[in-house]
DNA sequence: GCTTGACTTAAAGTTGACTTTAAGTTGTAG
DNA sequence: CTACAACTTAAAGTCAACTTTAAGTCAAGC
């Protein structure tokens, strides 16, 4: 089963001037039918959405672009690959991890918010006004 | 206490051109001293930390903004804030769920390598060479 | 009193990853 | 046969978030 950019930009979610771009980057090889036009197949989709996830690691066009190149020399550069692939892991764990402690900090201060205004909303205060503060603005 | 930007820059961990970027953004308005000079204060540090929190979520500088403003407009926009600080940790939290699903990938990927190189490694082989194979080449 | 180094500003330049544009070709529908 | 949509290429443009540069001020050390 062979598709058009336009059809195989639908599947992959991705626009038909990206895939033109990474075809240029030597991301993508399609074929080409009598008329120029590019051609793409199931294998084409498999190997671009796995690209998709190493991209949405973070990985840089550079080493979207080593990988491939790697890929291309065949079974001999498993072990590149590899290391590749455990540096990504170890970078999106941390990544993670940031995130988490990021999403803490916004937690905290949420719930600082979420206490100064029932401080406001009621005329009996739960603690003293003026009184002990757990957390002072934006520090 | 009082710092000057090359200080105050190595404390938060930002480079003085960015800070003063920031400025220039209103992110940051620190006092000048009589020689026009900035100087920052603990209060600076805080509330800088604080954003560096809200941009390490993935603010941009337009939320930054945003953000900052209503903070000087005072109490009245803690509601504001409480919004974009709960729409922050919903995009997190996505963020967080997509980054482990990619994670799985690479992890499915290192382990399919991983079976390729003992096959070719040894002898003996653990399974039958082009018999059972768990996944095809990046598909 | 002059050099040095840290600061000041406004404006231009950089980076990565696309996206848009301009100019041309091709196959099909009316 | 001509208009039209969908493609082709190479090159220029865009965007956010800085970073660098150019030109100047200022205070301290020699």
């Amino acid at each position: 089963m062979n598709y058009p950019i336009g059809e195989f930009a639908n599947i992959v979610g991705v626009n038909k001037s990206t895939l033109r771009y990474y075809e240029s980057e030597g991301l993508l090889t399609p074929h080409r039918n009598e008329n120029n036009l590019r051609e793409y197949n199931e294998h084409d989709i498999g190997w671009f959405q796995f690209l998709l996830h190493l991209k949405n690691t973070g990985m840089s066009m550079t080493e979207l672009k080593q990988y491939t190149k790697w890929r291309a020399m065949g079974d001999e550069t498993i072990p590149d690959r590899l290391k590749l692939l455990e540096q990504r892991k170890h970078f999106v764990e941390q990544e993670i991890q940031a995130l988490q402690q990021n999403l803490d900090i916004l937690n905290r201060k949420m719930v600082f918010y979420n206490d100064q205004m029932k401080g406001n909303k009621y005329d009996f205060v739960l603690y003293p006004k003026n009184n002990i503060r757990f957390e002072s603005e934006e520090s």
